[in-house]
DNA sequence: ACAGTTGATAGGTAATCATATATATTACAT
DNA sequence: ATGTAATATATATGATTACCTATCAACTGT
């Protein structure tokens, strides 16, 4: 499994647990069922753009390609979880 | 197929011609066949994550997830053809 | 014990993806 | 104009795998 998707899915279980929704609530809300939403957070799947984008609006974000060259201005306004590159080398996060 | 996805065709195709790559040279690049390449720009295919992040990252884009409440402000940043939602409603012209 | 909720697992189907080939399109000869 | 070669994009077929339906075990509270 690609770094991409490991890194993706914490973000999305990060994302969910801090809405307090369950996997099957989010599910719902994507229309994606309980058991994928399971494989994907675990890391198993490397899920189509379809169901990320699915999930991720359910989680009130916004799938994005940015150029790289703004990554880090944009890191500096977002400031939280989720808005790091998908597949992001490194996990410092900058204080 | 998905908004999401044809609008990801069209925001990939763009970037591509605008850095004067064939599908081929991307594809090289990527890791992906040309053959991929062309069905992905078609909006012919739900392609999986770790294919839009190769792809990405051989055209200098990072595919990122911000909250919501933070995207006007991320657009006024980049101010280009990538850094729209990936389901954005509104499309692009692929000149 | 029972009912309800949570996340994980199994099997079958449909789709992406890889390999190989086909179809333009262009350029340069003859 | 015709033929050859090189390049760019599209199509065909088989293999791998995401996805869906259904089920399972663990935990909670009554």
């Amino acid at each position: 499994m690609t770094y991409a998707t490991e890194h993706l899915a914490g973000t999305l279980k990060t994302a969910r647990r801090a809405k307090g929704l369950s996997q099957r609530a989010l599910g719902k809300m994507a229309a994606v069922p309980q058991s994928h939403v399971s494989k994907i957070e675990a890391g198993a799947v490397d899920l189509r753009v379809s169901s990320l984008v699915e999930l991720a609006r359910a989680l009130d974000l916004e799938l994005m390609l940015v150029p790289r060259k703004t990554v880090s201005a944009v890191q500096s306004i977002v400031r939280g979880d989720a808005a790091r590159p998908a597949y992001s080398l490194d996990d410092d996060d900058d204080g």
